[in-house]
DNA sequence: AATTAATGACCGACTGGTCGGTATTTGGCA
DNA sequence: TGCCAAATACCGACCAGTCGGTCATTAATT
């Protein structure tokens, strides 16, 4: 009954499984092609995964917690003024996913995954957690802009860090979209733009 | 042989199969449950959409169409500054979708039709029109706010326009998330700051 | 030999789409 | 107006294909 807990054959599975999905999203892909791309018996899956559910969530914590390696090492190995910080900070993730264009189509799965259905709950969680990780990590980057007096006293970096870290994933999802499109030379204009904006007095409304 | 075409009929259908696609997802949806909810027998669907497919970029278009008519409108009836309008924009396709949160699962669907499978090219296609049309709006606006020199030469209409537009998507999505998140509270805090550095001169690299 | 791991043929639940048949509407004619 | 086909619209029982998951069997390992 004791299931096998081989490490290296469970990651050989959920590598396999990332292709996959990537390629045929949740509902195109069938069981058996992701034991087939890893190369073992679709039975084989069974022992190490409950479900094809199962395993699919666990493809999503694998690329979660790499994204969220890859934010922390940045936020902490950033130097410089906050403003170099920050776009240190989208250059990298942006670099990063632009790198890895064709397992995409994985975040729009998860996205939706968001929504449907049963048994779907933990994919919202985990979500709502992630992104809230996120904008902590930015948001702090965008404090300590404030203390320095690098930037504005009357912004709210909670705010600001929700709508960066949004346009990161929006301008990906347009790039990935348009092949024409460049996300990478979005983000650098657009953050050149909120970086002046959050050094500058935002004077109320002028006419 | 001749399919009807009552076109009230056919609008029955798209409206139950919004709800029911955005509550139970496309997979989790079986076209018996849209029959149901729109009070007419299975085989009728079949009458007026070629398939489950069809319905569901039926659906689409209807949701895209909504979405493109608000937005043209609010670019003709927005009037003063260039920061006005743009303000007004963004209020308005957000407000617009915060009172219809709870088809914003649909949206979800869509992006993630993007990725996956055959038969789905024209969810990209379709979506890769409607962003560059709405890039085209919103640049214009920016560029209208150069003309008269309200903003800053240097900026790229372009490439703001597809962050702010990407911002407003992304934001909704964490509020979809996290009842607790407030979309447009952080779209305007975001579009504060936006403008601000959109009429100050970007001083290239600042220390 | 005994225990553990791997496998893929098989099963059964599920559902998109079809189609023969029924209900409703139309319109031609007395 | 009333009547009755013919045409059109509607319907849901049924079929056929699909695929996640199981488990009896075989292979590997101890």
């Amino acid at each position: 009954m004791a299931r096998p807990s081989d490490p290296s054959k469970k990651k050989k599975i959920v590598t396999a499984a990332i292709t996959t999905f990537a390629q045929k999203g949740y509902a195109g892909t069938r069981i058996a092609e992701v034991a087939e791309a890893a190369g073992i018996g679709k039975g084989t899956i069974y022992e190490y995964y409950r479900s094809k559910e199962d395993l699919f969530f666990a493809t999503f914590e694998h690329l979660m917690s790499d994204t969220n390696t890859l934010m922390n090492k940045v936020s902490q190995s950033a130097t410089g003024s906050a403003s170099k910080r920050l776009v240190a900070m989208a250059d990298a993730i942006i670099t990063s996913w632009l790198a890895n264009l064709d397992i995409f189509g994985l975040v729009l799965e998860f996205w939706s995954a968001t929504a449907a259905a049963p048994g779907r709950k933990r994919f919202r969680a985990a979500f709502r957690s992630a992104y809230s990780e996120l904008r902590r990590v930015v948001a702090e980057l965008i404090r300590h802009g404030i203390e320095v007096e690098e930037f504005n006293a009357q912004i709210e970096p909670e705010k600001i860090a929700s709508a960066l870290i949004g346009s990161w994933d929006a301008l990906l999802f347009q790039g990935w979209l348009d092949s024409g499109f460049d996300p990478l030379g979005a983000s650098q204009s657009h953050m050149k733009v909120v970086l002046a904006g959050l050094r500058h007095p935002t004077t109320a409304d002028e006419e």
